[in-house]
RNA sequence: GGCGGGGUAGCCAAGUGGUAAGGCAGGGCUCUGCAAAAGCCCCAUUCGUCGGUUCGAUUCCGACCCUCGCCUCCA
């Protein structure tokens, strides 16, 4: 079994075949935050999802090199930094940094280069250069650059490869009628955006004038810049399909005249409270808003991945105590495998391991890896009951838990010793139930629980859990 | 209007042309001085509605209903 994967351009599930098979290594970019707000739990399904993605392809050998932007210039940015009086870096480096707390926080890996818009100027001008040569880009009269989409299909390329629109559907709509830049035709798009007002000292200096960068370009002059011109795997939100990603292919291939990425993969939105996130509406969430309430990092991630990542996905504060529980059971299960394994080591138990690749291999189908997951648990469970596993088979699968937990990245939850004070309760609670003061024994109990550890009365005597 | 997803138990969510994974919640039991915690067991004759194809459909086809997303800078 080999890994297949949903690709958006052929809207099927193909064998995942990166460009050099051979060196086993992809080349994978993921469309990154504009920082211009704290992250909301939306943006980061799609952030997971790619965590989810590098993983796997870590998990089955692949050398993965990944890269996520960061976008640092467009015009919410632009307004917001206007209106807290900062300057732009200053703005943009408070999200920014805000915005790598909260990735940690949902325990994703990062990313291999984070490259910022700011940083890449020049590479953006130099492609939106070869555009203009090639007569597919041109100068307005304000000093925007455009593509030009007719253009580009007189070179023989086709636009609407990831969406399949017809170009009569792409009438000017609302928002291209407020459009107030100069293009020759309403679908072509910017590439650069001459100097207004507005913009304070945000500009940069270009063949065609003062102005900054559109918002496509950042994503192809940086890709190409650090994955080559041709790359494996490009990730986003579905919003991104069209047309950021169109269009991000379209001026890429524009530019280069060759094919820019094997591998497009989008991930689905999500609602909240069953309704589409507004602030209005009161179901907007940062993580920060859930960190508040006093759920962890672990247990969003792990909500985030009950579901499969291309079907859309109704997040809840009650799905979130449910991953909590589920945590728990699976926390639990490997606290008592540690217990049994003791000292012992031991290959992966591929009986766990073999079901939840091949769940894993078709289109990263977790939904599927998470029930492979609870029959095994509830198995480990049975055996250790039964006083029937052995320290070795403990050990085994202790090592297939973090053989799977490379892609989970939920960790294994450390035992929390307690402090003295409730250790010292804790004696002399086991004391009182020897003399059969159950009375003073509650009492203590209760003094326990309201210090945060409740009692667990096992066969091997009584033990100290954080509640 | 165009294009594309969905509708599976109280909630979340997989899946398959051959008779419905898993999680949470709920119920029962074990353990316990009582609890708690934990574990085990149970929990959809049925997959939006109606037709069709088929020996057999939740799965394929058609119609309809509902819902969500995209259709120019939103993950």
């Amino acid at each position: 079994m080999s890994l297949r994967l949903f690709n958006t351009l052929t809207r099927s599930i193909q064998p995942f075949t990166p460009l050099d098979p051979a060196a086993r290594s992809v080349g994978m970019y993921c469309c990154g935050p504009t920082v211009h707000d704290y992250a909301h739990i939306g943006n980061f399904r799609t952030f997971v999802f790619a965590d989810l993605v590098r993983r796997y392809l870590q998990f089955s050998g692949y050398n993965v090199h990944h890269v996520m932007n960061i976008t640092d210039v467009e015009d919410k940015i632009l307004r917001r930094a206007r209106e807290s009086n900062l300057a732009l870096r200053e703005f943009t480096g408070r999200y920014e940094a805000a915005f790598l707390q909260d990735f940690d926080t949902l325990l994703c890996r990062r990313p291999h280069a984070l490259p910022r818009a700011t940083d890449h100027i020049s590479e953006m001008i130099a492609i939106i250069g070869r555009l203009v040569e090639r007569s597919i880009a041109y100068r307005a009269a304000d000093g925007s650059v455009f593509f030009n989409i007719e253009r580009y299909r007189a070179c023989g390329c086709q636009y609407g490869r990831l969406v399949h629109l017809n170009s009569e559907a792409l009438r000017p709509g609302e928002r291209v009628a407020s459009d107030e830049y100069e293009k020759e035709s309403a679908a072509d798009f910017a590439l650069w955006k001459a100097r207004v007002p507005e913009d304070g000292d945000v500009f940069w200096e270009s063949p065609w004038g003062e102005g900054r960068p559109g918002w496509h370009i950042e994503c192809s002059a940086m890709s190409m810049k650090l994955l080559g011109e041709s790359f494996d795997l490009h990730l986003g939100g579905e919003d991104l399909v069209f047309p950021h990603h169109e269009d991000e292919i379209a001026q890429s291939e524009g530019a280069t005249g060759r094919p820019f990425v094997r591998h497009w993969m989008h991930g689905a939105h999500l609602l909240v409270e069953g309704k589409k996130m507004s602030k209005s509406l009161g179901n907007y969430f940062t993580l920060r808003d859930l960190l508040e309430k006093g759920y962890t990092g672990r247990e969003i991630r792990h909500l985030l991945l009950t579901a499969h990542y291309r079907e859309s996905f109704n997040f809840t504060l009650d799905g979130l105590a449910g991953s909590r529980a589920a945590l728990a059971r699976i926390d639990e299960c490997l606290a008592k495998l540690t217990e049994v394994a003791a000292e012992a080591d031991a290959p992966p138990d591929a009986k766990v391991v073999a079901p939840f690749k091949a769940a894993l291999d078709e289109d990263l189908n977790l939904s599927a890896g998470w029930a492979v997951i609870f029959d095994w648990v509830r198995e480990c469970n049975r055996a250790m009951a039964a006083g029937q596993l052995g320290a070795e088979c403990a050990a085994a699968a202790l090592s297939a838990w973090r053989q799977m937990d490379d892609v989970l990245g939920l960790g294994l939850k450390a035992a929390q010793s307690a402090p003295k004070e409730m250790l010292s309760l804790l004696d002399r609670r086991n004391l009182a139930r020897k003399a059969k003061d159950f009375a003073l024994a509650d009492a203590l109990r209760d003094e326990l629980r309201s210090g945060g550890w409740a009692i667990e009365d096992t066969a091997k005597g009584a033990r100290l859990k954080r509640l």
